[in-house]
This record gives structure tokens, C-alpha cells and sequence, in this order.
DNA sequence: GACGCAATTGCCACTGAGAGGCGTAATGCT
DNA sequence: AGCATTACGCCTCTCAGTGGCAATTGCGTC
């Protein structure tokens, strides 16, 4: 009786979100990123199988394939959320009069930042990186996850905004915040000092403020 | 007496450069990367198996692990000359005054396409590229080169003409460079017509020349 | 020109990632 | 409660990549 009438509020408050289904698949897929990124840390990507991981979360080793495609989409699980977030608000984001494309995706990616979840996300993210950065193949994934998110953005501009297919700048600006974005995100974890959000606010802007200054940089000379 | 005779031609002319064993394991190496090159392109990056590859090219595949690392290595091979030549030519090269390191970066990646073997390079580097738009795992492996090699050139440029360590634009400006180069390899795979290697230095012209108005590219407004 | 030495190769066995078929269990809907 | 759907687990298989060890081949020397 009570156990049906605490159902019944759990019912109200969650079900129109998730249902009991979603909820279970979501904490599995987050028990799986959390302990992929603790082991990991702990003994290194490749002294860590996927049958150990597995065990842990006691899930099989087939149930795992069927929420990522490859050991390392696990460990960068975080990273793809963002540009999820990114893409997303790119396509319902306003376009600003008199602004750049370069401070119109700047401010894309500061709101996808906004938009993650409270509950450790930046944690996840700079251990992600972390990672990355000594695992060859976590670093080559992460990239080429990249490189599609940037061939997918491009795709928008293109048609929200209808730049010509021939005109290479549109691929090279994009190719910049991602550049600015890889830049501020290294600044960010392997500087000294706390990990918070805002310093990662402020890392990209700094980033994405140094770019007009890289193109005219002068060389030894002066 | 013939035989020892042309021995000694041979001795004379290629002895000095590159001994017996040194030969043989070129043209193995090479006979590797072609016949990869072939049969991904023939049939499909995944649907070739290393075991076919070496029967065919009559090794062992512990061999094969000799020559590359991986399987993606061999086919990605050519592009890994070119760069190995652009980091050559950046140790030697003399700084210019009043230039932009972007301009010297763009200079010497030039001299590096000119330094490239006359004998089929092109077409083995715009197949690999054709190859790798097509095979994740190629591409992966591909931009994680990309991204080593930035680094190194990074440290040099550093080493080399003083950058402190905290300068953001360095990495940015290397980059911006690493952009154009793959819009400008893109454009000069994937457009219609003969890929000669003018027509890619053209093509580079073209992405290096675009960078500085891509910063300053105007949203949808205008 | 035969020798020993070092480098290169082939064979074999092994690990671990990843895919696929199929029966079973849990969940959602009526 | 009953049925349909979805998710899961077990098993098997392929193939990339590693390491040990013995055999071969090229190199320098006497």
C-alpha cells in the first residue's frame, strides 16, 4: 500500500521526464563513464580491459557495445555531451547583426558549457582530457570525433546561413574555434590550480581573443 | 667476371648512399605501402586483413609489425614522409625578415611538397587521403599524426626563434597552418581534374591566402 | 674466401577488442 | 493479468597486435 503510493509520487515527479526503462539505461551508461574514467586513471587505458570494467559495473561485455561503440567513445563520453549541447543550440541560435562567425561560434560554445550538467561534469571532462593526452588511441578518437562534429557544423552554416560550398573560409574558421577550443582546453587542465566552469569561460575567451593576433604574428625578427 | 664488374658499377654508384641490406628493406617497405594502398582501395580498408596484405607481398605479418605500427600506418605512409620533410626543412631554415610565421610556415611546407620523391608520390598521397575520408580508423589515426606533429613543431618554433611558453598564439598560429593544409588537401583531392603537385601548391596558396579573412567573416547579416 | 657477429625474418602461441546470433528476462502498454 | 517490445547475457568467432625463440641473411674481418 505504501509502496504503492510512493510509485505513485515517484510516478508524478519523474515519469513525464524518464520512464523507469530511460532511468535504468542513464544510470548504467553513467556507472559505465564513472568507472571507465576511474580505472582508467587509476591503471592506464591499456592496462585496463573491458572485461574488468565490465565485472565491476556487472554488465556483459556485449551489453557494453551496446551503449558505446569502442572503449574509448566510453572514456570521452564527456567531451561528446558538449558538442552535442553545441550543435544543438547552433541550430536554434539567433544570428547576431554585425557579429563575426568566429564570435557567433565563441558564444555557441559558452552556452553548450552553460547548458552541462551540475553533478561533476567539469571533473569528468578534465579527466577526459587528462586521459587523452598519454593514450594514443583516446587522443585519435577524440580527434576524429572532432573532425566530424566539424564537418556537421559547417553543414549547418551552410544552410542556415547560406555560404557558398566553394568558399574555404567557412571550413577554416571553424577549423579556428576548434583550434581555440583545443588550446583553452589544455590551458585549462594542465594549468595549476582549481578546474571550475568559469575558468573555462574565461580560458576560451582568452583563447578565442588570441586568434587575430596568431594570424599577423610576426617571426623572429622582431 | 661480368658479374663482378657490374657489382663494382653498383658499388660505385649506390654503395656510397645505401648498403645491400638497406635496399632491400626500402623496397620491402615500399612494396608494403603500395600493395596496401591498392588493395584497401580495391576493397575496402576493413575488408582487407593483414593476412592477405603480407601473402601477397610475401612476408610475415611479424614482419609487417617491423615496418609499421599498425595497419593504418602503412596505408597513411606517404603523408608521414611529407611532414617528416616539412619538420627537416624547419630545422634548417634560415628566418626571413619582416615575414609572418604564418607565411614561413606556409614556405616551408612548400619546400617539403617539392622535396617529395618524383615517382608516384602524389598519387599515393591522394589516394591515402581518398582512403582515409572513408575509414574512420585512417582518418583517427591521420589527425592524431597531425596533432604529434604540431606539437613537435610547436617546440621547435619555441626552441628556435624564443616564444615564451605561455604565448597562446604559437599553438594557434600552427593550427591555423595544420587547417589550411587540410582544406587545401581536401580541395585538391576531391575536385574534379588531375591532382599534379602544382595543383596543390596552388591549392595551398589558396587556404594559407583565406586564413586572414576567415577571422573577420561576416555572419548572416552580411 | 671462410669466419664470427649483428641484424632481419619467420613461426607459433597468446591477449584483447569488437561483431553477431539467439534464448531469456525485464519493462511498457492495454 | 497478458501480450508485445525492448534490453540483456552467453557463446562463438575474427582479426589486430605482441613477444619469445630459432633460423636465415648480409656485413666486416682475418
Amino acid at each position: 500500500m505504501l509502496q504503492v503510493a510512493f510509485a505513485y509520487a515517484i510516478q508524478c515527479v519523474v515519469m513525464d521526464t524518464l520512464s523507469l526503462r530511460a532511468r535504468k539505461k542513464l544510470r548504467t551508461r553513467q556507472a559505465l563513464v564513472d568507472t571507465a574514467l576511474r580505472r582508467f586513471a587509476e591503471h592506464g587505458f591499456d592496462a585496463t580491459t573491458l572485461d574488468d570494467l565490465c565485472d565491476e559495473v556487472e554488465v556483459s561485455k556485449r551489453t557494453f557495445f551496446r551503449y558505446f561503440t569502442s572503449k574509448e567513445d566510453a572514456a570521452l563520453a564527456p567531451t561528446h555531451d558538449l558538442w552535442a549541447a553545441f550543435l544543438a543550440e547552433l541550430h536554434t541560435r539567433e544570428a547576431v547583426d554585425g557579429a563575426t562567425v568566429l564570435e557567433m561560434l565563441r558564444d555557441t560554445l559558452l552556452a553548450a558549457l552553460a547548458a552541462m550538467p551540475a553533478d561533476g561534469w567539469t571533473e569528468r571532462v578534465a579527466q577526459s582530457r587528462r586521459l587523452a593526452a598519454v593514450t594514443p588511441s583516446m587522443n585519435a578518437h577524440g580527434l576524429q570525433f572532432c573532425d566530424r562534429t566539424t564537418r556537421a557544423v559547417i553543414t549547418v552554416l551552410r544552410e542556415r546561413f547560406g555560404y557558398p560550398e566553394h568558399d574555404l573560409r567557412v571550413r577554416l574558421v571553424v577549423d579556428m574555434a576548434l583550434a581555440a577550443y583545443h588550446c583553452a582546453l589544455d590551458e585549462w587542465v594542465f594549468r595549476p590550480g582549481p578546474a571550475s566552469r568559469d575558468e573555462l569561460a574565461a580560458c576560451l575567451h582568452e583563447a578565442f581573443a588570441a586568434l587575430p593576433g596568431s594570424v599577423t604574428l610576426q617571426g623572429p625578427g622582431h
